[in-house]
RNA sequence: GCGCCUGUAGCUCAGUUGGAUAGAGCAACGGCCUUCUAAGCCGUAGGCCGAGCGUUCGAAUCGCUCCAGGCGCGCCA
């Protein structure tokens, strides 16, 4: 499990040696694919009770410490008991004896709560996180398996603005976890090199070779803006388009003059986000699929396509299942036979659904939702599959939702630079000592983690309204607050020296905030078998967050360099490393990197 | 009109396979830098969890109805 190991650098640093009661520990409770800290608790209670099973012992924290380091409901256990609550909860305080790392156990109505030594499980933890490494949080679900995300895919007649992007940042979020649960992940990129708008695009641009991208958005702004003044103007557009179908060579350089212009462009914008691709389709490569004359045969079958009044070919999807009245047609081919976007969609989701993937999964804006219920009733139809989807909502500004066609538009490039550079001004007063070349390389990175936290941290399907000032914030909840723990950390680490200490048998880590930070981290492989299983990386930001925060509690309350013994601060240096590795894993599912200073 | 999503502190958001007193940040006010980075910490204040009804020993979380916002609903992509 090890094995998988990237960081090159890895095998330099001091690795703390395992006792063999904790690699047994670890292997058991991977097997079960929970990694339970609490497993010898709940080992003792099944002893007693064979009637339970482990999935019936839900270990929760406690209200607060006050109360116990760990606590137990008793609502599931007693139900399959048939005994009333509280009094499980008395007999298993009273009638099991547990192991001498329980100090006490009570009772509170229908909860128990242990009071436990928390230097053996504090030992435990830290010596698992520590074994993982860059692996701790994964529970390798993936393994040996195959996944197809496609993600991003906007037209290629714009620099991106913060909207799209959310594509991108949660597309990415999502190869990165998939990646790290063992999936092997192949990003693909849909390129909508054609179409209506680009046609539009082409026609307004007279030499595309002297163009720059940052040229682009107006001439497009204007392209539209002049074809709804001028009906020749779009009409031309039109045989522009049906030209390109037809395969017509010259007009087709055209197009990818203008298309390969845009997604260079684009791409780079993103790379600066670290969002990548491994493969892109071209949609006018799938404009005479040959998968498409299946589909229509298998429609016909059905009765479920026809060709209306207007010459139209359209899809009656209610003929394969689509009850309501609203977005019953689907329109495969215009008039003069130039076919539409949701045709060349077809055979290009075929093509994905063809590639032997155990997830195809592609990420959608919402207002896709039932567009890709049409394209899944359409491949049912034909005996296809169709992907998974994740849809994400819009962010909108102030004044309204943001549109690429009017211009009103919070350009991604124009938010990272403005990040950036507030960015570089607090990394001028923190770090006078570094070099310029890696100032600017911190600087990137703050801005980066403010920017991909401030997007993934919210709930995929919430709006969110877009705010410079809240964004741009590198204090409170935010990326730069968890990226400064981080370096936090690897200050101490820095000032201990080179090696850390071995895990000391006598493992102090008595006080709440240590415990608090320990139960944290435990928890990590849970919060990331979530997000794998609900696709969805939001917890994740929550998680590093919330971990931060207790870090910073415990960095003021407990002194490492100053500790009280040397045993307290070997279990403390360990303490940070570990809580420096999650955080590390944490931001890496996010695409943020902590620098080492900041 | 119909369908999907959302509604939690003044603002931005967590918390929903139903469980102990609903949590952060921003903004406001009051403290803390001879001690591991003040991009920080501590404290104060701020809530009929959109409204109502229901299910349950127990509801922010589940169901129904309404209200408000977002998205979509036949030759855009």
């Amino acid at each position: 499990m090890r094995a998988r190991s990237q960081e090159p650098c890895a095998a330099r640093e001091t690795r703390p040696s395992l006792t063999d009661d904790i690699e047994l520990t670890l292997l058991t409770s991977r097997q079960e694919g929970t990694v339970n800290p609490f497993q010898s608790l709940s080992d003792a209670i099944l002893a007693a009770f064979p009637a339970l099973e482990p999935g019936d012992l839900v270990f929760a924290q406690a209200p607060n410490l006050a109360v116990g380091d760990v606590a137990l409901r008793t609502f599931e256990p007693a139900k399959k008991l048939k005994l009333p609550p509280p009094q499980l909860a008395t007999r298993l305080a009273t009638e099991i004896t547990y192991g001498p790392e329980v100090r006490a156990v009570t009772t509170a109505g229908p909860y128990v709560n242990f009071r436990l030594d928390r230097g053996v499980f504090g030992r435990r933890i830290v010596t698992q996180i520590l074994a993982e490494r860059e692996r701790f949080g994964s529970r390798d679900s993936g393994k040996g398996k195959k996944a197809l995300i496609e993600h991003t895919s906007i037209n290629p007649n714009a620099s991106p603005h913060v909207g799209r992007a959310r594509n991108a940042m949660i597309g990415d979020s999502l190869v990165r976890l998939l990646r790290f649960d063992g999936y092997d992940v192949e990003v693909h990129y849909y390129v909508n090199d054609m179409g209506r708008q680009i046609a539009l695009l082409v026609l307004a641009c007279q030499d595309p070779s002297s163009l720059t991208f940052d040229q682009v958005l107006q001439i497009y702004v204007d392209a539209n803006a002049r074809a709804e003044a001028e009906p020749e103007f779009a009409a031309q557009g039109y045989d522009l388009l049906a030209k390109m179908e037809q395969g017509d060579a010259d007009t087709k350089s055209r197009f990818h003059a203008i298309t390969g212009l845009c997604l260079k462009g684009q791409l780079a914008v993103l790379a600066r986000l670290g969002v990548s691709y491994d493969v892109f389709d071209h949609e006018s490569d799938y404009i005479k699929d040959a998968r498409l004359a299946q589909v229509l045969e298998a429609l016909r079958a059905k009765d479920a396509v026809f060709t209306d009044q207007d010459e139209r070919l359209v899809v009656d999807l209610s003929k394969i299942g689509h009850a309501p009245e609203e977005g019953r047609y689907f329109v495969l081919m215009r008039a003069n036979g130039s076919s539409m976007y949701g045709f060349r969609d077809i055979a290009y989701t075929i093509d994905k659904s063809e590639r032997g993937a155990d997830i195809n999964l592609s990420v959608f804006g919402e207002d896709h939702k039932l567009y890709a219920q049409q394209i899944a009733l359409i491949l049912e139809a034909a005996g296809k599959t169709a992907p998974e989807t994740v849809y994400y909502s819009y962010i909108l500004l102030k004044a309204g939702k943001m549109s690429t066609r009017q211009g009103k538009v919070v350009l991604l490039s124009e938010f990272l630079d403005e990040a950036t550079a507030l960015a570089a001004e607090r990394v001028e007063e923190q770090c006078k000592d570094l070099a310029p070349e890696d100032r600017k390389i911190i600087a990137q990175n703050v801005a980066v983690a403010a920017v991909r936290f401030t997007i993934l941290r919210v709930g995929p399907n919430k709006n969110v309204i877009f705010d410079w000032d809240t964004s741009l914030s590198f204090s409170g909840d935010t990326g730069p607050y968890v990226q400064y723990s981080c370096a936090r950390i690897n200050s101490i680490l820095r000032k201990l020296g080179q090696d850390l200490p071995h895990p000391p048998v006598q493992f102090p880590t008595e006080t709440d905030s240590e415990w608090a930070l320990l139960v944290k981290l435990a928890s990590f492989p849970d919060t990331v078998a979530n997000a794998v299983q609900t696709r969805n990386c939001a917890p994740i930001a929550q998680y590093a967050l919330d971990t931060a925060r207790i870090f910073t509690a415990f960095y003021h309350d407990c002194p490492v360099l100053n500790a009280d013994s040397e045993t307290q601060r070997a279990a403390r240096a360990l303490l940070c490393k570990a809580t420096h590795q999650t955080l590390c894993n944490a931001l890496q599912l996010l695409g943020i990197t902590a620098p080492e200073r900041m």
